[in-house]
DNA sequence: GTGCGCTATGTAAGCGCTTACACCTTCCCG
DNA sequence: CGGGAAGGTGTAAGCGCTTACATAGCGCAC
């Protein structure tokens, strides 16, 4: 059996409490006695049990982060951050992810047994009255990242305002007929895209043609994936009159359709304008315009809400919203400056700059 | 308080024995006793609690995860294989993923802790001394991923070969000179990748001139980065006599690498031609030739090695390694065919197909 | 010298579960 | 009809730590 306080407190001449009391660090020990203690722990190669520590203590120092799929870039930044916050206050981090969107129930019900963490991260799941349910019964601390909910604190991007900026921007660039290739409805931020994206058409006096808006049936990834952006523009294209720009609710989906473009001997930006939505990198290498969420600063922000939470359980409920930030690149700006589909290469400056984010806070 | 088994024991009219019997599986009950059991449970919401199961058994049913930076594409791919299998077999995940390499040890030291975790994945970090007695002395089952030592499980890709066959390959396309962009030498599959382009070049009677071969200082990623191949391609090109083909260690910097070359007016694959090693997605979508690594059953399988050895504690080290499958794209063969620089969007079929991936094992 | 307040440490009772061992029924076989 | 095997359940001793409470020792004021 591995060393135990029980060794060290023999060796040192003294009590286990003692030797507890060093090692936790919570109430004072003279210090000849520390440092005996601390001597004999070294030269046996003593380590506090974490088993023991959580029972005892009836905490874990430990995050459950619950994601639906960890391929995509989103989460992967977003966890980034949430780790990097994490390992600055010496907490650990489980990972939850699923492969299938009917999985996330199972993982959920996993992440939340007593004794398993002290908070729980739920990342861009919608909260049925099932989950809700879930996560009051457990009595868990939650933060919602990529959501919200009345009853959780939440930090997401106002994918509405980001929609509407996205559109914003192809009709200032002058496009005339702008398409919308929607993920799977089911996909709250899709659909508060898309309402960004009527008002904004709206606004402007245009109508909003529903054959100009293509929506996914993919489960996967809720239609947030490459293979659906390529149908959807297809589907575009084959249109009698088939738009000049397209607001993907990706830069997946963006990417996709692009790729269909250029099957279907397209240049972008002449023939096509395109924006995306998310700012990954290859975004920025290939060129295409979208909208920016600070995803790593997300994934600080939900742990320093999630900490708060637990240390303060009842404090009131509080959601951040970030904005979308836009980034203009070729496929929507470059119009008969450089010939559209000149160049597979980068398109942007090299290296490309970070710019800041505004944010607004609820309550 | 939350419920424990006294609870259910209390109203179900059974001794804390029986409930623990019904809940871990492990010892027969009769019939109507568990229906009685369970009955309760669910009644009162009952669910073990962890930490406590955790230290009565002495197995945590945890696996650590220990990987330097969770950005990059190989990684995502290899803890998704890793999660998946771990929720095949009711495990958990916790990651350790460092911002800096002086962190990984820190890492490693809060991962080996007693009680954490049952096993331990060690990825891409190569066993120093001292990180090979710490694992040593934690007395953990561990298996390393991208990385190999007599002492350990292990699952890696035949770099040496994969290098070796992405020269062969620009040889075989009838290029002259051809560079290395090659990592931080502190990288062994750097270095392995290195030797597999020289012995290439060798075997054809070509001289290896080390005015060809650019590595990085870079810390952070190994120079595994956009960056270190963007300047490295600077470097080469700047060349009094320019190489004509590039062989990249890494997708991520041969796409810096054909950034840096599209600056420079260069066109791809006439004037230079490109491969990289990984195949992350962007290479697909870029049209950049490569070599496959199989990172998403490489982290399958290292799980199925650990929970061998978890249970099995004493069996021969076991280490296999897979084979990078040449992936071969339009930045190495569409020359003339394809006008290069033709063209921002994909290259290649769409969608892609996979490939099978051939392997070797030890001992 | 007595009593008080402080600090440093020890004692022991948990935290919620597992499991060796003991005990009690049944049931079956000779 | 007795004895042993087998199955079901209970008792209690952990697993390694934390912590409330008790105690001891000290300095100081009276």
């Amino acid at each position: 059996m591995a060393i135990t306080i029980y060794d060290i407190a023999e060796r040192a001449g003294v009590s286990i409490a003692t030797v507890s009391r060093v090692f936790s660090g919570r109430s004072r020990v003279a210090d000849p006695t520390r440092e005996r203690v601390f001597a004999v722990a070294r030269e046996l190669g003593y380590e506090p049990n974490v088993s023991a520590r959580s029972l005892a203590r009836q905490s874990t120092r430990v995050v459950a982060a619950v994601v639906p799929m960890l391929t995509s870039y989103f989460f992967m930044e977003v966890i980034r951050g949430v780790q990097d916050r994490l390992s600055e206050i010496d907490y650990d981090l489980l990972v939850y992810a699923s492969r299938a969107p009917e999985e996330v129930d199972n993982q959920l019900a996993r992440a939340v047994q007593k004794g398993r963490a002290d908070g729980l991260l739920l990342c861009s799941t919608p909260l049925t009255d099932g989950r809700s349910r879930t996560l009051e019964a457990c009595g868990l601390p939650v933060v919602l990242v990529d959501s919200a909910h009345a009853g959780f604190d939440s930090v997401s991007v106002n994918n509405r305002d980001g929609g509407y900026d996205a559109t914003r921007h192809l009709l200032d660039q002058g496009y005339e007929r702008i398409a919308l290739i929607a993920p799977n409805p089911v996909s709250v931020p899709g659909i508060e895209r898309r309402e960004g994206y009527e008002a904004a058409l709206r606004e402007a006096g245009r109508q909003v043609d529903p054959r100009l808006i293509v929506t996914s049936a993919e489960v996967e990834q809720h239609g947030f994936t490459r293979e659906a952006g390529y149908a959807a523009m297809q589907k575009l294209l084959a249109l009698p009159v088939p738009p000049d720009a397209v607001f993907a609710a990706s830069d997946v989906q963006a990417l996709g359709a692009l790729w269909a473009a250029h099957d279907a001997g397209l240049t972008v930006p002449d023939d096509l304008a395109l924006i995306g939505f998310d700012d990954i990198r290859t975004s920025a290498y290939v060129g295409l315009s979208t909208l920016r969420q600070p995803m790593y600063d997300m994934g600080k922000l939900a742990i320093d809400k999630l900490i708060q939470r637990i240390a303060e359980p009842e404090r009131p409920v509080s959601s951040t919203t970030f904005s979308a930030h836009l980034i203009a690149r070729d496929t929507s700006t470059a119009r008969s400056a450089t010939p559209c589909g000149t160049s597979a290469s980068p398109r942007t400056a090299y290296p490309r700059t970070e710019s800041p984010t505004a944010l607004s806070e609820t309550p």
